[in-house]
DNA sequence: CTGAAAGCGCTAACAG
DNA sequence: CTGTTAGCGCTTTCAG
């Protein structure tokens, strides 16, 4: 019933534990003849080491921690984001050797639970996922020295992985522009949110270089609250013919609510998102997006974690934008 | 630089180890004066137990392995139900003072990194997240005699969550014969799921028993197949007046392609989906669906996988189904 | 190159 | 109720 350990092994190969251990962690300064023995034994017990064991003696893990800020219910509850990247971190992780401990920081009780947990040494390294930027979690963290990277700028300080969340909505709006729109809404993520706050800035400029005047509405990136937002600026401004929704969850809200309200798209008004989610291919009609690769972003920003435990600097890594322009706009 | 150890916070508080243990453990034989001591000296020394060491102590782990089934890159890239269930199935679990170590398990290097994994004792239960029905995964953990839930029926055995797949499908079938529907094809998930193929057998069966043949496209629950689907199946009979997604984004890529060859939904065409993910609301037409409350289940699991811990039996749980009925038929 | 021995930090009998 | 004493399974000097 237990399971078999070092000794046995070691004494079923007729040799010492030390030299069990070697070759179980490959070590090169081991006799052929030894190994072979060993090997066997092990294939015989069905041996497989012990991690608690190991992290004990040598005061190391190979865990991560991938630290997701949790909304309250409901909120991004299907966000397609989450998926991509929880599901590209761990492939890139695993393969090199990590065992991905997944940890939601939302309420201040779970944001205590990942302190203690990083303090208590369970991690070699923690990877953030799209925090708010009022969060407090980054810093109490790096306090502690541990490696650690974000997906999504946050604090100075923490090396992150982003898109040019700027320059992506700046490019929205000037093609809105250039279609000859005058009055260019914009619908933004929470404000708390760094992505947010750059995608309002690149769609504020953009309209300020152009003496144009801005009209926003405050979304959090759900489509429901893109389809509210979509009435609201409706009702405050009927006259507006474009509307840049900061991801494309908020867009599909929006469309809907256009629909409703009987507005037809584009013709009376453009529609432009951001991320290139795939359900933006799929809405009626087809989604003008700003596309930037999440699935590259996470695998980026899991690399640069991998490097961090290699002694590499952190640089910073911002990918590019790319406007795909379908028939919303 | 290190952290202090239970060594440590008993000379600080002038005890011994054991009752520093014991106290923080939280044991009631201990004295309040002691206590207090005891407290005081973790509270000034930031005193965190090592995990490793305590698992090793105690041969107990409060680590629990969420195993996903990874497919092949691209697909179900950014299934809605992925998030939902592993948002859901952490809160419950970390709630319950889990943590949660995410593992995919699609390439069979992967399986065997889990096999591994759980064989080395690394976890205290395992919670498997739908499997693909040929997989032989849970058999092999099964043989470790870890305790293990599934969300999703699986191999026997296992204990499992899951919806009404076969009433679902039927129920949704006989809503469109009920609306006077003549020629209803389907379009099935992987058929080596076991959902697809109870959603499979719920439609062909409700078909036979009022006499009318099957029309049948396979899919693979994306969206793109769905609309790959709904264009074969409309080459195949072009008389075809609904058809029944096996879920929700299959439905989506459906309504896309129907809309690509000029048939209106419902009035040519009615579709049915299944799951009732949030998207269906904002598909056009919005989209009627069987409605099964994937966090409920997810949450269930997790409970289950709890009670497991505590002795409980672990009997199969099936959530409920019900029709949402929306414009789309 | 191999083996013996000393821990890693914590818990769990067992005396006192 | 408290302290002492063994380990848990593995790595890692350090001799041999």
């Amino acid at each position: 019933m237990k399971r078999p350990t070092l000794e046995a092994v070691a004494a079923r190969a007729g040799v010492s534990k030390s030299s069990v251990s070697r070759v179980v962690n490959g070590e090169t300064t081991v006799t052929p003849e030894i190994r072979d023995l060993v090997i066997q034994a092990v294939r015989e017990l069905g041996y497989v080491p012990n991690g608690a064991a190991r992290s004990l003696a040598t005061q190391r893990t190979s865990a991560v921690a991938v630290i997701v800020s949790d909304p309250p219910k409901g909120l991004v509850s299907d966000d397609p984001m989450f998926s991509a990247v929880v599901r590209t971190v761990s492939r890139e992780l695993e393969a090199a050797g990590k065992q991905v401990t997944l940890m939601l920081a939302g309420s201040p009780e779970s944001q205590l639970r990942v302190e203690q947990f990083v303090a208590a040494g369970h991690v070699a390294g923690v990877m953030l996922v799209s925090m708010h930027g009022a969060d407090p979690l980054p810093a109490s963290l790096a306090r502690m020295g541990v490696p650690m990277v974000s997906l999504g700028r946050v604090a100075a300080g923490v090396p992150y992985v982003d898109n040019d969340n700027v320059g992506g909505a700046r490019v929205a709006v000037r093609h809105l522009l250039a279609r000859g729109r005058r009055r260019i809404a914009t619908i933004t993520g929470p404000l708390d949110m760094v992505a947010s706050q750059d995608r309002l800035a690149g769609y504020r400029e953009t309209l300020r270089d152009t003496g144009r005047r801005s009209i926003v509405a405050i979304g959090d990136f759900t489509r429901i609250s893109g389809a509210e937002c979509m009435r609201q600026l409706l009702d405050d401004d009927p006259a507006l013919d474009a509307v840049f929704a900061a991801n494309d969850l908020m867009a599909v809200g929006a469309l809907r609510a256009l629909r409703e309200a009987g507005r037809r798209v584009p013709e009376d008004v453009a529609v432009v998102g951001f991320d290139d989610i795939e359900a933006a291919l799929y809405t009626a009609p087809p989604l003008t997006t700003v596309h930037s690769p999440m699935e590259d972003q996470a695998a980026a920003t899991a690399r640069l974690l991998l490097g961090l435990f290699e002694g590499e600097p952190g640089h910073p890594v911002i990918m590019p934008h790319r406007l795909v322009i379908r028939e919303s706009a």
